[in-house]
DNA sequence: TAGATTGTTAATCGATTAACAATC
DNA sequence: TAGATTGTTAATCGATTAACAATC
């Protein structure tokens, strides 16, 4: 598995060969061509086989790829089967919805949730009870917590970015509409922007 | 505004001038240059000209942009202001989330919320009543909804877009984990791929 | 006017697609 | 072996960056 730098188009196509693969597992298929992946998923199967030799042949020619083993494959060069540590920070309804999500299949454990409110403070979720904020930064040093997701609102989200980054956290999941200030040699900051995404939609509807 | 075909990487970088010249405004800066702006979104100042210059020639030689004029044309360009009906299709967690973000205020206003669990129906969110999923497709005729949430099961969203489609919801929002497939001539599909954007974060993550 | 900064063309860089020799 | 399909190189396409004349 040749690393080295990866271009991030090409990883953020990896998790898509991953669901797919996982798909054609549970179908039964456990061979197929890069022309037939092709079909389903939407790539050509040029890029595909682009894609894969990135990483290494994990194909034969002639036959095509192993669907059991481009997923193994591909789940290791995504880091899964690792144990991660998670946090939530900010339990309000979306806290709430990741916590409920089934991410720990995928071996991200979470191991605390926090909020400032005083009226979700105690309330368990998953059987993880949400605690005070200000437990986080000692939690977070005690667990060896890998990823925050941070769900708080935008006037917090920097302060809480902040206070992640000294305590070691290595990546942020940023729900907040704030673009976060962090050092780049420490800290993966991934984000989700709501409403960028709603406004793309509203983009592409404007002129019916 | 010289419309014709403009690149994907061009529209979703709209989302964020149009976050960033807001900032700017409340802050009281009404004037900036492709250098300046550069400097605090993070695209180059030659990339910034190029992008705006898509839609029409904001700037003026020798001073810059005025930040209301520039931020009200994003506005326009991303069909803000214009008034787009929505529903949420799953009431769950996420779905609740959804109901209680602030995207009103951008001009998507919530029609209606739906759930096949009866301990939902009924409940009030943001003065919206959670109702049985077999009303939906009446109820986005009567309505005339541009845009669905999806935040169903993975089992049911297929099904759903397909009724989606047929009663002419122009867009769906799609936080399941389903790639859907839709007639592209009238429906656009955008994508919240909450596993896809977790599994990039277990990348680079992976090896320290 | 002189200085600043755009709008726009040209150059570069990177990503996708096409082609095909290697080989299972 | 013959057919199929990869791995990989070359060609194309598109996006970003650089440069600069136009002009406020």
């Amino acid at each position: 598995m040749a690393n080295g730098k990866i271009s991030m188009t090409v990883i953020r196509r990896l998790p898509k060969y991953h669901r797919y693969l996982k798909d054609l597992l549970e179908k039964g298929i456990n061979r197929i061509s890069s022309k037939e992946l092709s079909e389903i998923i939407g790539f050509t199967a040029s890029q595909i086989r682009q894609d894969l030799n990135n990483f290494g042949g994990f194909g034969q020619q002639g036959y095509g790829y192993n669907v059991e083993d481009l997923y193994s494959e591909i789940g290791t060069i995504l880091g899964l089967g690792k144990p991660y540590k998670t946090v939530i920070i900010g339990a309000g309804n979306l806290g709430q919805a990741l916590a409920n999500y089934n991410f720990e299949s995928h071996g991200f454990e979470l191991v605390g949730m926090y909020d400032v409110d005083e009226a979700l403070i105690g309330k368990k979720i998953k059987g993880i009870e949400i605690k005070p904020s200000d437990r986080l930064v000692e939690d977070c040093v005690i667990h060896q917590v890998d990823i925050a997701y941070l769900c708080t609102n935008r006037e917090s989200a920097q302060n809480v970015a902040n206070a992640l980054v000294k305590c070691g956290v290595r990546a942020i999941w940023n729900f907040t509409p704030v673009d976060l200030k962090v050092p780049e040699e420490t800290t993966i900051v991934e984000d989700v922007h709501l409403i960028d995404s709603l406004l793309t939609i509203s983009y592409f509807l404007k002129d019916h």
